[in-house]
DNA sequence: AGTTTTGTTCAGCTTCCGTTCAGGTTCACG
DNA sequence: CGTGAACCTGAACGGAAGCTGAACAAAACT
């Protein structure tokens, strides 16, 4: 999961980083309007944190361009105390979900969980495919109901993998959701980290969940039984 | 555990915060109904504890908006010797117990306790993991029956991940739980309790309580025999 | 005052995991 | 078949996350 951050605000900025990519999430950020909006415009983020007193562009003005421009994913503003109109404004001009400085960290990650939930239609926060069970909310995969103890890269990987399954994904698209900016890696790790997920996920080899699209990728099989 | 308290007489707003703190419990506090309201909003506490008579916004009115918007967390209310009919009202407005003015601290801690004990989802105020005891009520751990010399903070550290177990509780949700204010975050405080509260729990190393989610931070391992 | 207990910081150590590399295997073409 | 590209895999490295003993600071107690 990529979230695109925007907080003008040096120190906040820094520890809400932290705490995101702690989450296991994978985080860019921008310092102003401006490079927000551009940032918004290249990259498909899952998800968009944006701090509405912002230098250069308007907070509010880089929401509605978006918008406009037919830019989907999710939006969480961010106010200070004081102005808590400015929420409204927010909301009015696309954004989902508001959050009041100062906050709980507790209370952004229900915040940001609770969208991006909503955005990827997964309204239980389970997956179930056979004897493997998908904890979203926990970060954790289940193998008989045992935890299989996953690295948190791995976790992501077939994260991502599972919850677009039946699809192919490259190489590529899973770096750019596993890595944050730069990713100009000509790099075997996702080939690495495939392998040690099949291990860790089917030991013996029979459910076959991940197959290799030659030239085109991997993707996650399973037959959604109506 | 970390408790809101919202009275406006400076007296015995200090005595209170003086008592609860003693009891290692984490106090805030508000003065009056807007900022209780703001504060019940913005963060995630285990109780909060509501004088009726405020300025500015009723108590009354301030349990009811934290209903509406779905805020949880238990609530004891205060009121005056002389309008007991406070109470009723305060109790449909869906606070959780009341405590008439004036009133002795034992009782204080009682119902605060009991409050607490019944959010946490724990029916009796001990719970049992395997050797290991922990007495909620008492604050204080036994190992085969033998108390286990805890401080103040390695208890609460202890108590918040076993009341949270099987959850991977991150070292940030643990200061937040732990400390009032804010923090240095580039410290390892938490790791050093951890490692001394292991040592304490478990000195044979066999039960392995409390393990390590890299990146994530410490979980709480017991399996529920149903 | 002094003493003890508790909380916090620091530095060095250990463990783990992301990454790389080298060599092997499989597959899709001819 | 033969060949090259794509993919797999075991091993190793290095840096970061976590652990720990000890020193220091602050509080609590006498």
């Amino acid at each position: 999961m990529r979230i695109l951050l925007v907080e003008d605000e040096d120190k906040l900025r820094g520890q809400l980083v932290n705490a995101l990519q702690q989450q296991h999430y994978v985080v860019d950020m921008a310092k102003d309007g401006e490079e927000a909006l551009y940032l918004g415009q290249e990259y498909n983020y899952d998800l968009a944190i944006v701090d509405l007193g912002l230098p250069k562009i308007n907070g509010i003005d880089v929401i509605k361009q978006w918008r406009e421009e037919n830019i989907e994913f999710p939006i969480l503003i961010l106010t200070a105390r004081g102005n808590w109109q400015d929420k409204v404004e927010g909301l009015d001009a696309g954004a989902d979900d508001y959050l009041v400085k100062p906050f709980h960290l507790e209370e952004l990650y229900a915040r940001v969980k609770a969208l991006l939930r909503r955005a990827t239609g997964h309204a239980k926060s389970n997956l179930q495919f056979g004897k493997l069970v998908l904890d979203l909310s926990a970060k954790q995969a289940l193998l008989d109901n045992q935890p299989v103890e996953l690295t948190a890269y791995e976790y992501n990987t077939l994260e991502y993998l599972a919850t677009h399954q039946g699809k192919a994904i490259s190489k590529t698209e899973l770096t750019e959701h596993l890595y944050a900016q730069d990713f100009d890696r000509d790099s075997n790790v996702i080939e690495v980290f495939i392998g040690r997920l099949r291990k860790k996920i089917d030991p013996s080899g029979e459910l076959k969940l991940i197959s290799t699209v030659r030239g085109q990728g991997y993707r996650f099989n399973w037959v959604n039984d109506g």
